[in-house]
DNA sequence: GTCTTATCTATGTCTACGACAAAAAACCGA
DNA sequence: TCGGTTTTTTGTCGTAGACATAGATAAGAC
């Protein structure tokens, strides 16, 4: 089973399916499957009669996961040409049209691909600090975060240049979310922060616990891909009155319904599931039973506003006396 | 597919197999393996003849992955009872005897077991600024991050409660990180962190990069599973003179060895990679070719020594004038 | 006694393809 | 234009055998 076969000298011509798995995140089924299927891809074979994949195939089959990422059906790009998938991966989003963005977002793309990482730190915390953080993540961070991703889909920005950015936006979050004085230590709600497991994506995350502090509210972060079972573990431990999740899009609509399903079913009713991202899981019409949809992080001062309210008023009901004036 | 069944009432009694891959982290090949040759897991079918794990039997299998990832072996572990598990989970790690910790490393296990999250963060804080953040990384976080992860194995601690020893660790150090004064901006080496796909434990990288950038090093992080081939990318665009990795022993060892003999030959001759972590791989005696493994974070700055020295010859050798003394 | 090498068993991954359920698209009547 | 039904698409799960690698044990050399 060798994963690559190093072709003597330099870079590997060939993988092996465990490594086009890892490289192109298509899993291993859906690898043969599809070349049942569709006639792609066609990889060689080697003396154990295993699949041995040309680079070539690896780079399209990366092209069409980023189409599938963007929402188009295999059926249609697994049998499409390179010519074509370039061209359909060069096709404007429509979010991209959508906005007119400050001049600091293209700024922080162009220093992005300068490779210049001081710079760009430098800049965000520059505008944390002029605009305010809350302006900043919803004006500045939350666009540029957006359209890095796009960019990324686009193949105009390399996977490790979108993990630099990632880390560097992490730095200056961080950084602006300790300053925050936290004045009443316990002030409602007390919520808590994660994404289900197979969500990686963080940044989300530190924005919505960005907002919710400047709100006042008590955020705890367990990070990324909490178990599921483990998140009504920590509710009870820390008391929380909600579980905020981010969802980016890249787990699949129906994991994303059943998890939830499944949060709802071993958490206390009283406790709330704040879902929110780009997942298209959550724009179902209807909503989803027992958890509230986050539209974007602009709203979240609004629903912590209605939550105090209905707090005050089942706290009055529950014989709890609370001056709500 | 139903992913679980809900009982009714309350939580869920059963799982599919997906489920229980996502909650054990065993995949569904052994799931199925271990079911035919040990008798173990014994599933029970639904409707479509499909396998239903009773809650028990996840939790027994819970119990085997995490000996498992203690290095015992399957086919002593899968056909034990759970007594036995437990029994063998009780029993004291190796390293866990060695080393006289510091009173500080107990103070926090019971903080993080009080889910005291601010007052860890505190005492972790103030111990940066009292020890200094490299005597405190060596002295401090490093036995109490390996103390975590074995209180983890043995069971006596939960999964979130190791996220939230995670965040706040993190947290604390990358403050610390920007407070270290960058004095030459273009002092050697440059070094390029990262861990490779499938190793989500980005812990060990935070404190590289504290003693690397306490030796006056250049560091630049690109966060955790970055693809075995953007790191040469990354490496050129930023003109890396070492790419240094962290392992923490959930790679097994074959991937390990594979994934770096991979990486060295994409990346050019003259960049160093140097690998450091828990994982058994790295202490293969003869060593990796072309891999420079760190025997602990303590020998960093030796190493980075070691390189500088080399450098300064090989560049006096290809008639760069430097002072070597 | 310790180190190295060979053999053997234990273990995981790969192969193939049929079956079927869930999701998405297409269609259709209101 | 909407809601509901049908059809197509698509992914996952099932079976079981083959085989390569890892780890353990045994045999040999120093």
């Amino acid at each position: 089973m060798p994963e690559t076969l190093p072709t003597g000298a330099g870079t590997p011509a060939m993988a092996g399916i465990s490594a086009v798995e890892r490289d192109t995140g298509i899993s291993k089924d859906k690898l043969r499957i599809w070349e049942r299927r569709y006639g792609f891809p066609t990889p060689l074979r080697d003396d154990n009669g295993e699949r041995v994949y040309p680079l070539a195939q690896v780079q399209r089959l990366r092209m069409i996961k980023r189409l599938m990422d963007a929402g188009h059906r295999p059926g249609r790009v697994v049998v499409a040409n390179v010519q074509v998938l370039a061209a359909l991966l060069a096709a404007p989003t429509p979010s991209a049209a959508a906005g007119l963005a400050l001049p600091q977002v293209d700024e922080c793309m162009a220093l992005l691909r300068d490779h210049d990482v001081e710079g760009l730190q430098r800049l965000l915390s520059q505008a944390v600090l002029r605009m305010g953080l809350g302006p900043c993540v919803l004006g500045l961070i939350a666009p540029l975060t957006t359209q890095v991703g796009e960019a990324w889909l686009h193949g105009e920005l390399a996977i490790f240049e979108e993990h630099i950015f990632t880390e560097a936006l992490q730095q200056v979050l961080r950084q602006a979310l300790q300053a925050v004085p936290r004045q009443a230590l316990a002030e409602r709600p007390k919520v808590l922060l994660s994404t289900l497991p197979g969500e990686p994506h963080g940044l989300g995350l530190l924005m919505v616990e960005a907002m919710l502090v400047l709100e006042g509210c008590q955020c705890l972060s367990l990070g990324v891909q909490t178990p599921l079972d483990e998140l009504p573990r920590a509710a009870a431990a820390h008391g929380a009155d909600m579980v905020a999740l981010s969802f980016s899009g890249l787990l699949s609509p129906g994991v994303v319904l059943r998890s939830l399903g499944e949060l709802r079913a071993r958490l206390p009713a009283q406790t709330e599931i704040w879902a929110g991202g780009s997942s298209p899981a959550l724009q179902r019409r209807g909503g989803i039973e027992g958890v509230r949809c986050i539209a974007g992080l602009a709203t979240l001062a609004s629903e912590v506003a209605i939550w105090r309210a209905s707090q005050a008023g089942s706290a009055a009901q529950s014989g709890i006396a609370i001056m709500a004036k």
